[in-house]
DNA sequence: TTATCATTTGAACAACTGTTCATATGTTCA
DNA sequence: TGAACATATGAACAGTTGTTCAAATGATAA
């Protein structure tokens, strides 16, 4: 066994290759933790059922909370969230503000999820 | 005002139409709650490292654990997640389980997920 | 200005999540 | 069989999350 291979569970593959070509291929630790954190943002029912009102129209809060029978408070404080991960953006016209997607990313991602979950 | 028109916020949009589309393109309650599910799995950055390694190879729990630095039972809890959600599958080898991804949306949701995070 | 509407914000609370630790299960080999 | 190794599991704990409620901010019109 050559000295930089580790014993491990007995199976003599190469793990020194391995964990060469896993520590290269990881993004690092700031990119990890922005992926993991875009994806909770998906992983919450009340976000996703906003972001597929904006699939169809840009639409004030106000609208988004009656849309979704919710109180406005909880939506407003949804697209805080939405709107820090860049996933929506917001425009002010005179009292109310409507809120949009801000890319397409957003179809693609929840295109795949559903992909994969009706299989 | 018609007669099915909803007053809010004061805009005079077509609220009726608003709600009829998305009432008519949302997915029921059951597929957003799996919906959430998939993308909250995506949402840690343990289970997220992981995936990056089983892109690489199929790797046993004790394998992973040591590439990650993380204890064996951790690990191990992160899988049976990984596993329900179908990302990954196992397969029994002596004494070893060998873990591997499941199908090909995983790099697809992970890959558009890093595209939207670097712009 | 004041009144009203639309939205945002902060605190509080219950519910949920990831890790650790101890222990159980499963497999191989002597 | 018993010992050793690999993995899985359950309970417990701290940390996080989503909603509610009350109050603040922003904008408009009288």
């Amino acid at each position: 066994m050559a000295m930089h291979d580790v014993e491990c569970c007995d199976t003599f593959q190469t793990h020194e290759e391995l964990l060469n070509l896993v520590s290269q291929k990881m993004p690092d630790e700031d990119e990890l933790y922005d992926l993991a954190e875009l994806f909770k943002v998906f992983g919450d029912s009340t976000r996703i059922r906003i972001l597929y009102v904006l699939f169809e129209a840009e639409v004030c809060v106000c609208d988004l909370a009656q849309a979704l029978n919710m109180t406005q408070s909880a939506i407003s404080h949804q697209l805080k969230i939405l709107k820090q991960s860049k996933l929506v953006k917001s425009r002010r016209d005179g009292k109310s503000v409507f809120y949009s997607l801000a890319d397409n990313h957003v179809r693609t991602i929840i295109a795949q999820g559903r992909e994969h979950i009706e299989e």
